[in-house]
RNA sequence: GGAGAGAUGGCAGAGCGGCUGAUUGCACCGGUCUUGAAAACCGGAGACGCCUCACGGCGUUCGGGGGUUCGAAUCCCCCUCUCUCCGCCA
């Protein structure tokens, strides 16, 4: 969410902004509701006060008649005070609605761009794999080793779900051995984290439970939710909370389930575990000072991490600096690491890492105070993908993948699953 | 699951219908003292919002939400969380 009063003063830059992403916000409105609220706080106040002038009389009043005449008078005023209070929470409701629309500002070397495709290929690395025969993709794979049942997964649990067997089971837990050790390593705080959260903390993460186009599920009759992803949990953590300034920024990770419906995503993509409605995932989250350098700096060390992980896991990649129209709420700017995934023929999506700026933080309540300025400052927060287990594990069996149809096992991982190929 | 106790400013911790936005301690900022620092002493300071060019003024805020009252941190109800004890359990 941004700042009502920084939309309101910088209406120019707000809208072109919004244009550029593709989101049709009525700022018009936004300043008319901003307007209307701060009469009523006005008014309200001003009643306000002289309710209490009126009710610090009475002890005083030690004529009945003018005392009678004080306690209806403040009866009145009551009411008046109510009315205007519902008012005010009417125009209030109206105002959030529209400000949690308003998408978070971009960053200045964000290429612009309305569709997927304008986004910048800022790098690749690693040599993409020659195969001397017909690769399979890894649903072919996994049903001639034995690593994955999808029928059991719908018995089970319906379409979207799977069991992980045998070496990819342990391919899983290697991974997250591996992105956690690395994280460790770079003085990232580790969490193991709950699967579920609240709505509140999803809704100040930026996730919306509700609604039909809600990629969440909602556990009936609590207010909790399964988490999409750990990014929910680190992010809540510390809401409504002041976080020293000597303590940043504050690097955490998380290990957690997520959880998503994929609503509407039929048929996109869908062939084998890219995308499910559940995995495993390990997450990289920051708190940074309330700067752009500082989180800019952070953000650049979330993508080196990432980069690392795959280069470690020997996996050929590229990055992507996310165009405006494909940023999503609350990003500032969002780079992307896509392996090639043999089976494709082409790139896929494995992390992402996202600067937020305040944009989380304001909604969250997560504050610092800094030496230089007085009050309380929202902090930036970042998140980004270290592993994605099912889609590190796609771009691991079809990359490692023989002519003799056995798989290699990633040097980096062996020390965990134990063996050197699969088959 | 059952029985109790509690939630107050960055932290600790008083207050329990009007004089309390809130005693006090720590931490914090400024000053005196000191060659400098520490200690000691003096002073300042919560957060958020609205009005104002500004000086400043006003309002909200004692876990969250309702209620009683002219008036609530203080009384009542619901919720959340924490602690202690009992039971159950991976």
């Amino acid at each position: 969410m941004l700042d009502l009063n920084f939309i309101c003063d910088n209406v120019e830059a707000v809208s072109a902004n919004c244009r550029n992403r593709g989101v049709s916000v009525d700022l018009q409105a936004i300043a008319a509701l901003r307007q209307k609220r701060n009469e009523l706080i006005t008014q309200g106040d001003s009643v306000r006060k002289e309710q209490k002038e009126s009710a610090a009389l009475i002890p005083k009043a030690k004529d009945p008649a003018e005392r009678e005449g004080l306690i209806a008078r403040g009866k009145d005023l009551r009411e008046k005070v109510g009315s205007l209070d519902a008012e005010l929470e009417a125009v209030e409701g109206q105002l959030r609605e529209q400000q949690m629309r308003v998408p978070n500002m971009t960053h200045p070397d964000a290429p612009v761009g309305e569709l997927e495709s304008q986004s910048v290929i800022a790098r690749t690395w690693g040599e993409i794999p020659k195969f001397d025969f017909k690769p399979l993709d890894h649903v072919q794979l996994a049903e001639k080793h034995d690593l994955i049942d999808f029928d059991g997964g719908a018995r089970v649990a319906g379409s979207g779900f799977y069991f992980l067997k045998n070496e990819a089971v342990l391919l899983e837990m290697a991974l997250v051995q591996f992105a956690i050790e690395k994280l460790r390593k770079e003085g990232f705080t580790l969490h193991s984290t709950p699967d579920l959260a609240r709505q509140e903390v999803l809704i100040g993460t930026g996730y919306n439970p509700r609604g039909n186009e809600t990629q969440i599920y909602s556990i009936a009759n609590t207010d909790l939710s399964l988490v999409a992803t750990a990014e929910i949990t680190l992010g809540g953590l510390l809401r409504d909370s002041i976080i020293d300034f000597e303590k940043l920024p504050l690097k955490y990770a998380g290990v957690s389930h997520c959880f998503r419906t994929e609503a509407g995503a039929a048929g996109k993509a869908s062939r084998g575990i890219y995308r499910v409605h559940q995995f495993t995932k390990v997450e990289i989250f920051g708190f940074t000072a309330p700067d752009v350098a500082a989180s800019d700096a952070f953000h650049k060390e979330i993508v080196r991490i990432e980069e690392e992980i795959f280069q470690g896991l020997g996996l050929p990649y590229r990055v992507l600096d996310i165009c405006t129209g494909d940023l999503g709420g609350p990003a500032y700017r969002k780079f992307d690491l896509e392996c090639w995934m043999p089976g494709r023929g082409e790139y896929g999506e494995v992390t992402s890492a996202s600067n937020c700026t305040d944009y989380q933080s304001r909604r969250l309540a997560i504050r610092t105070k800094m030496p230089d300025k007085k009050g309380n400052v929202f902090v930036h927060t970042l998140n980004g993908t270290a592993v994605a287990v099912s889609r590190a594990l796609i771009a691991v069996l079809e990359n490692y993948q023989q002519a003799d149809g056995s798989i290699l096992i990633p040097p980096a991982l062996r020390k965990w699953v134990g063996q050197d190929k699969i088959g």
